[in-house]
DNA sequence: ATTGGCACTCGGTCAGAACGAGTGCCAGGA
DNA sequence: TCCTGGCACTCGTTCTGACCGAGTGCCAAT
C-alpha cells in the first residue's frame, strides 16, 4: 500500500469535497481522477486515512469528509500554487490605483479581497506601535481643554482631548508643539525611549502637569493595541455560499463583529510576517469559528522583508479552496504594500 | 360593523404574530384578547380588513398575517408607546457615560442599541456638511506634499493629501495655516460662502495653486457627501432571531454592507430630524430590504430642537417590536445627544 | 498488493392517510 | 342592523412504510 497514493487520494477527496460539497465515495473518486485502481483499493487506503484521522465519514454509509487534520496536512504538503489568472492581476491593480487616502486604500483592498474569494475579507489597519510618528498636533480648545492629534506615517490620524489644570498658555503651547515634533517626528514608539518624559525638564515647573499630561496621551496612543481597527467586507458571502454552515452563521458573526477576536487571530497569526498563515478550525481557538478557516497574511513591509505593518486576510468555511483563497490574499497584499510604499 | 373593533382586531392580529410568529385565527384572537365577541364576529372582520389590504393569509386555510400596509397603520395610529424601564435607562447612561473620544461614543451606542433591539443597530457619524469646523492643520510632507487635515466640532478628523506643483515654502504654508484657521474656524461649510476662496487674493500669484488646492481639498471634504461614515453592529441577531428571513438573509447582509444604500435611506428619512420615523418593507425602496423595517431618529440636535448632526437607528424583520424598538432608538439618540453637548 | 463480489447499513425520497387549524357562508336571533 | 352558532370545505403539516441507491467492510482469488 503505497504511502504516496493515500496522499494522492486525500488530496483527490479534498478537492472532490471542496468542489462538490458533499462527502465522496470511492468509486466516484476513481472516476474523476486517474489514479489507476480500482475503488476497492481505494476503499483500503480510505480506511488507512479514517484510521490516521485525516478524514470521517459523516453517516455509517456515506463517503469521506476530510477533517481538520486532513485539511492541515493538504495546505502544507499537497496544495499546488494556483496563480491568479492575468485578468484578475490586472482588476486589482487597476481597482487599488485610484485611492484616495488610507480609508479609501483599506476600503477597496477589503471589498476587492472579498470578491476575489467569495468569502469573508479582514483589513487590519496600520498598526500603530510599528509605524512611525509623522506629526503631533495640539489645539487648544476653549480655556481648559487641548485636542490631540497624532499623525502617523501611513497617513493614519488619532485624536483626543484632555483636559488640563490650568488655563493654556498659547506660547506654552505653541513651544510644547516645536518641541514634541522635533523629539519624536519620525520615529517609532520603539525608538523613542525616554526622549518624550525628558522633555517636562526643559518647561517651567507650573507646565509640568500639562506637559507630562500631552506626553501621556503621545505615548498611550502608540502603545495602545486596543486602538487597532480591523474593517470587513463579504459578510453576506457567508451565507449565499449556500447551505455551508446555514444553521450555524450567527456565531460566526458574532466572532468576527467582536473586533477583539480578530485582533487575537491577527496577532497570533504574525510568526512570520513575510508567509501567508493559515488557521484551520479548532486551530482558532475560538467557539465560534470552529467551523471556519483564516488565510492571512502581512503587508506593508518592504518587498520581501519582514516587517509587516498590519494583516490582511479571508474567513470561508473549513472546506474553502485553499490554493485559490491562499494566493488572492498574497496578491492583495502585495499590490496593497506596493500602493503604501508609493 | 364597527370601525373601532377592526382596528382593535388589527391591532390584536399585529402583536399576536410579532409575539408568535405565526398567522394567527379567529379563535386563538378571541381567547388571547378580551375583545368581547365571538370568533365569526371576528372572522367578518378579518375579511374586511383583508378587502383593506391590510392583512392576508399566507395559505387557503391558514391565519392572516399583517401586510407593510398593516405594519404601515398599525404604527401610525394603533401603537402606544412602551417606555423602556428604568434598570435599561440606567444601564444606556452608564454604558455611554465612560465612553473616551468620538469613536468610542459612536462605537458603545452602535452597540448598545443592538443589545437593546436584538437587531442590527446603525450609527451615522456626524455629517461633515452640518458641523462646524474647528481646525485646519497642514503638514509638510517631503517637498511637493501636504498634508491637510481638518478637525470638525464633533471631533471627527479627516486627512487628505495633495500635491503641489512647487516647492513648499514653509513660511507660505505657516501663513496660509493661521489665514484658514482665522477665516473658517467655528463655521459651518454653508456659512463660509467665498471666505475661503478669496484667500487667494491674498497670496502671490506663485503661491495661488498652492492656496487654491488647499481650499479646494477643506471645501470638498466639507461638502463630499461619500465621505459620511455609518457603523453597523449586531449583524448576528438577524439569523439568531430565528428562522426569520432564514434563507433571504444574503440580500439583507449586502444591503447594509453598502454604505450608499444606508446613507441614502437615512437621508430621505431625515424629514422631520427631531422625530422617529419608521419605513416599512418596500418603502425603504431597496430590493434587498423588502423583508425589512428601518427604525431611525437624528441626534446630536440641541434638546428638543431641530437640527440634527447625524442619524441613529434600528434594522429588523417587517415583523418586529415597533412600540419597542421605537422607544429603544429615541432614548440611545437622547442620551447620545447629551454626551456628544457635554 | 490489488481486485471483484457480496451482504449490509442507512439516509433520502415518495406516496398516501390522518389530522387539525382555519376559513366562508348561511340561517336564525337580539 | 349586527352578532352568533353551525357546517362544509380547503389545504398545509405530520406521520408512516416502502423503496432506492450510494457507499462501506470484508473475503476469497489473483
Amino acid at each position: 500500500m503505497s504511502e504516496d497514493r493515500r496522499l494522492d487520494v486525500l488530496r483527490a477527496i479534498v478537492e472532490d469535497y471542496v468542489a462538490t460539497r458533499e462527502p465522496v465515495g470511492s468509486r466516484a473518486l476513481v472516476e474523476r481522477h486517474s489514479l489507476g485502481v480500482s475503488p476497492a483499493t481505494i476503499r483500503n487506503d480510505m480506511a488507512a486515512l479514517e484510521d490516521a484521522g485525516l478524514i470521517v465519514q459523516p453517516h455509517t454509509s456515506a463517503g469521506r469528509v476530510p477533517t481538520d487534520k486532513g485539511y492541515r496536512l493538504f495546505v502544507d504538503r499537497l496544495a499546488t500554487v494556483k496563480p491568479l489568472s492575468a485578468p484578475e492581476r490586472r482588476a486589482i491593480e487597476t481597482f487599488l490605483e485610484d485611492a484616495a487616502d488610507l480609508d479609501d486604500v483599506v476600503d477597496r483592498s477589503v471589498r476587492l479581497l472579498a470578491q476575489l474569494t467569495h468569502q469573508v475579507a479582514v483589513v487590519q489597519y496600520p498598526s500603530l506601535r510599528r509605524t512611525a510618528l509623522r506629526h503631533v498636533e495640539l489645539v487648544p480648545v476653549g480655556d481648559r481643554h487641548l485636542l490631540v492629534v497624532i499623525i502617523t506615517d501611513h497617513g493614519r490620524v488619532e485624536q483626543r482631548t484632555i483636559e488640563v489644570p490650568d488655563p493654556l498658555d498659547v506660547a506654552t503651547v505653541a513651544r510644547l508643539r516645536v518641541r514634541l515634533n522635533t523629539a519624536a517626528a519620525g520615529r517609532r514608539l520603539a525608538e523613542l525611549g525616554t526622549a518624550l518624559s525628558d522633555l517636562a525638564d526643559d518647561f517651567a515647573p507650573v507646565d509640568g502637569p500639562l506637559v507630562r499630561g500631552v506626553v501621556a496621551v503621545v505615548e498611550d496612543t502608540l502603545a495602545q493595541e486596543s486602538e487597532e481597527r480591523v474593517v470587513l467586507a463579504g459578510t453576506a458571502n457567508l451565507v449565499r455560499g449556500g447551505g455551508d454552515f446555514a444553521h450555524t452563521i450567527s456565531p460566526v458573526l458574532e466572532a468576527l463583529e467582536e473586533q477583539v477576536v480578530l485582533l487575537r487571530l491577527l496577532g497570533e497569526m504574525a510568526e512570520d510576517e513575510a508567509a501567508v498563515s493559515v488557521r484551520i478550525g479548532r486551530e482558532t481557538q475560538h467557539e465560534g469559528l470552529v467551523e471556519t478557516s483564516f488565510v492571512t497574511t502581512g503587508y506593508g513591509g518592504p518587498d520581501g522583508g519582514g516587517t509587516a505593518v498590519a494583516r490582511i486576510g479571508s474567513v470561508g468555511p473549513l472546506r474553502m479552496d485553499y490554493p485559490g483563497t491562499i494566493a488572492s490574499v498574497r496578491a492583495v497584499a502585495r499590490y496593497l504594500s506596493r500602493i503604501l510604499a508609493g
